[in-house]
DNA sequence: ATCGGTATTCAGCGTTACTATGTACTGGTA
DNA sequence: TACCAGTACATAGTAACGCTGAATACCGAT
C-alpha cells in the first residue's frame, strides 16, 4: 500500500469500519471483504481485527459469538448507542477537514 | 484537541501544509499562523516544525535562510517539483479515500 | 528590567496501521 | 487418508506521525 495511503487510513479507517457496522452488524472476516469491495483492496486483515478489539474495549460496539457451519465462530460486532455517538463526531470531524481540504484543493488550481 | 482530528490529521497536515507552499514559500511560524486562519487553530508549533524537518529530508522542499528584523532568521520553504509530484499524488489519494466516505455516509442517512 | 511577540528546535509519549505469523474449523479432492 | 483452499480470529514487533512541554534566542515596548 501507498504510504500516504497507510498515514491517511490513521483515524479515518475506525470511521469507515463503523459506519459499516452502522448499516449493519457484521463481524471482522465480513468486515475486511466489505472493504476490499469498496476499493480498499489492501487492508491487511490483521489491521482490522486489530480495531475491532480497540474499539470492543472502548464500549464503541456490543459483540455476539455465532456458530458458523463454514469455519470458527463469528465474532458479530454491532454499534451501540455509545458507537453512534462517536461515528456521529467522526462525521463532524470528517467534514471540517474535508471543507479546508476542499478549500486548498481549490485554491491550488 | 480532539483525538479523532489528532489521528485524522496524519497524513493529510503534511499534505495541507505542502499545499500552502505550493501556493506560496514560506517559514514555519507562518506556516502556523496560516494554520490557525483557516480554523486549524489547535495545531501546535512543535508538531508543524518536527513536519518541516520531515519534507525537507525527504527533498519535497527547498529552503532558505532569510534575516528578519523582528526576531531570530527565517527558514523558507517552497516546494519544488519533487514536492509538487508528491503534492499530486496526495491529491489522489486524498480524492479516494473522501470519494469511498463520501459514499458511506451518504449510505448512513 | 521585564514582558510579549517573533522564530526555531528537541526529547519523550501515545496511537495507529502494517508485516508476518500462528491457530483452528470445514469441505472438497486426489 | 492426506492435503489444500476457504473461512475466521489473534498477536508480537515495527515504523510513522502528531502532541506535550520545555528550551533557546532575538527584538521592541512598557
Amino acid at each position: 500500500m501507498g504510504k500516504q495511503m497507510t498515514e491517511m487510513l490513521k483515524g479515518t479507517l475506525e470511521g469507515i469500519v463503523l459506519a459499516i457496522l452502522a448499516s449493519q452488524p457484521a463481524y471482522g472476516y465480513e468486515i475486511t471483504a466489505r472493504l476490499r469491495e469498496q476499493g480498499l483492496t489492501e487492508i491487511a486483515e490483521g489491521t482490522v481485527y486489530a480495531l475491532l478489539v480497540r474499539i470492543e474495549q472502548r464500549g464503541l460496539v456490543d459483540v455476539e459469538k455465532v456458530a458458523s457451519t463454514q469455519g470458527p465462530p463469528r465474532k458479530v460486532y454491532s454499534l451501540n448507542a455509545s458507537g453512534r455517538d462517536y461515528l456521529d463526531e467522526f462525521w463532524r470531524t470528517w467534514s471540517f477537514l474535508a471543507d479546508r481540504l476542499e478549500q486548498l484543493h481549490e485554491g491550488g488550481k
